[in-house]
RNA sequence: GGUGCCGUAGCCAAGUGGUAAGGCAGAGGUCUGCAAAACCUCGAUUCGGCGGUUCGAAUCCGCCCGGCACCUCCA
């Protein structure tokens, strides 16, 4: 079977090929940088890395983008409000966007290309639709990408251009634009734009781009005039998507992107994430609250990336202990001694089972990202794996079954990033090495107290423990101990 | 008003014509000095409601109820 993926322009599951075999080019529109990324735009991040790492694992050759806006409207607006340049305002929000991607475990695009860097380009691209006759200057000084002229708009959103507009927002326009539908390639320049150096010059006078065209100026200018797959939040289908396509394949006359792909959004406790009424968490704000990364890495995955996703404490809770539960498995495993060869009473058979789950998982990602079917694959992994080593008890597993099963998680959490996270999420090392003397010291204590069937210092030895918030675990091979939040 | 999506066990969530994955929580069991962990077993005779199509529907169609999204710059 091959890689399907949804395409929105299409609203059907496709077979993806490439444009060019074994390579791929994919652009996701990244966020305007003029606030902390909140949770949900982390969900849209995630899905885009998560398509990376599975075309990667796919064999793809990748070459991921992600840009930045980083001049509009509310960023102009923000950087007049502080008194500084452009720039200046934006660029700790990049910063602070890089950071969430770390500690969410986001890989991150192979480029990260800024609007402003790219002023050039869109320049060139609104010069050849003004000479193509699908755009035209206003009388405010403004260029507008002149939707009669373009028979294929709405063919993403579909949505139909010919019927009459409605609603209030249209009075409120306040650009004189030929057709209320026309949209703005490139904004004359305000007196305020000035001030934070938000004003570039072009053949056509002075201003700033509009948000479209940005998208499509970068998107070309690093992966070509047609390429591989477009994705980003639902809500960019309209308009922000349309007309990327419209002034894009306008200026071209070549198909834009091939496989457009949009991530639902996330709902916080069954309501939608908004400022207004304060239901809107970042990810600060759920490490704050003692949500490991991992959890809602892991939350994230429950969900298809085209549902919504109800993002609740219990939800995340839950993740917590899946989490915990799928990397004490990996470890346990890791940890259990090895023979170089099975007894003759013994049958590995966890060959058999790691190539099973990898199969199921790789079927279920090739379904267009059944994240939640993926995830039932590697757990059955889990519980074979421990059912197995349970089975074994204090027998040495043979190192080539131990591989099997190791490689399995690995190469899932190649694409999953779980424990990988998880292990980052353990105690720093100098810490952990302090600890780790000291409890097991008292693991000594305990021990002796057992062997004189001495239970109440060994119970009370255990229950200090636990008030570190360390757990003790007898196991054949002795006692396991580690620390729970 | 237009377009589209969703409603599956206590919670999260797959499944889109062939008789309900998985995770968490819960109950019982094995193991244990007791635990913990792990494993095993159990849980929706049923998929918002009512009709219809079909040999057969959670899956298709109609209506209704409930929730949500987009409709000019919000991931």
């Amino acid at each position: 079977m091959s890689l399907h993926l949804f395409n929105t322009l299409t609203r059907r599951r496709e077979e993806f090929v490439p444009l060019d075999e074994g390579r791929v080019g994919m652009y996701c529109c990244g966020p305007t940088t003029y606030a902390d990324p909140h949770i949900g735009n982390m969900r849209t991040f995630f899905f885009a890395d998560l398509l990376h790492r599975y075309l990667e694992l796919r064999g793809f050759d990748v070459k991921f983008v992600m840009n930045l806006t980083d001049v509009d409207d509310k960023t102009i607006r923000g950087a007049i409000r502080d008194g500084i340049a452009l720039g200046e305002y934006t660029e700790p929000f990049a910063t602070r966007l890089f950071e969430n991607f770390a500690r969410l475990g986001i890989e991150g695009a192979d480029e990260y290309p800024r609007a402003t860097d790219y002023i050039a380009q869109m320049i060139a691209l609104i010069d050849r639709l003004i000479e193509g006759g699908l755009a035209y200057q206003a009388a405010d000084g403004s260029v507008y990408f002149d939707i009669s002229e373009y028979p294929g708009y709405g063919k993403l959103s579909k949505t139909d251009p010919t019927r009459a507009r409605r609603g209030a927002r249209v009075a409120a326009d306040e650009y004189d634009k030929g057709d209320v539908r026309d949209f703005a390639l490139w904004k004359a320049a305000k007196p305020e734009d000035a001030k934070v150096g938000a004003v570039w010059e072009t053949p056509w006078g002075s201003g700033r781009p509009g948000w479209h065209i940005e998208c499509s100026a970068m998107s070309m200018s690093e992966l070509g005039e047609t390429f591989d797959i477009h994705c980003g939040g639902v809500d960019l289908i309209f308009p922000h998507h349309e007309d990327e396509i419209a002034q894009s394949e306008g200026a071209t006359a070549k198909p834009f992107a091939r496989y457009w792909l949009h991530g639902e959004f996330l709902q916080l406790q069954g309501e939608k994430m908004a400022k207004s009424t304060g239901n809107l968490f970042t990810l600060e704000d759920l490490l704050e609250r003692g949500v490991k990364a991992s959890s809602i890495r892991h939350t994230f995955l429950t969900a298809h990336y085209r549902s919504k996703l109800n993002f609740t404490w219990q939800a995340l809770d839950a993740s917590a202990e899946a989490v915990r539960r799928l990397r004490a498995c990996y470890v346990r495993l890791r940890e259990h001694p090895t023979s170089r060869h099975a007894r003759a009473d013994d049958t590995p058979r966890l060959h058999e089972v790691a190539a099973r789950s990898l199969a199921a998982f790789t079927r279920a990602m090739d379904d267009d990202l059944n994240t939640s079917v993926a995830l039932s694959a590697l757990f059955e992994l889990v519980t074979e794996t421990n059912a197995r080593l349970d089975d074994l008890c204090t027998i040495g597993i043979t190192e080539a079954e131990a591989e099997a099963a190791r490689s399995a998680f690995d190469r899932i959490d190649g694409v999953f990033g779980l424990l990988a996270l998880a292990e980052r999420e353990q105690d720093d090392p100098v810490d952990q090495q302090r600890l780790a003397a000291w409890v097991e010291q008292r693991l000594v204590e305990r021990a002796d107290a057992r062997s004189a069937r001495d239970f109440t210092r060994a119970d009370r030895i255990r229950d200090e423990l636990a008030t570190r918030g360390v757990v003790v675990e007898d196991t054949p091979t002795g006692p396991r101990w580690s620390v729970q939040p």
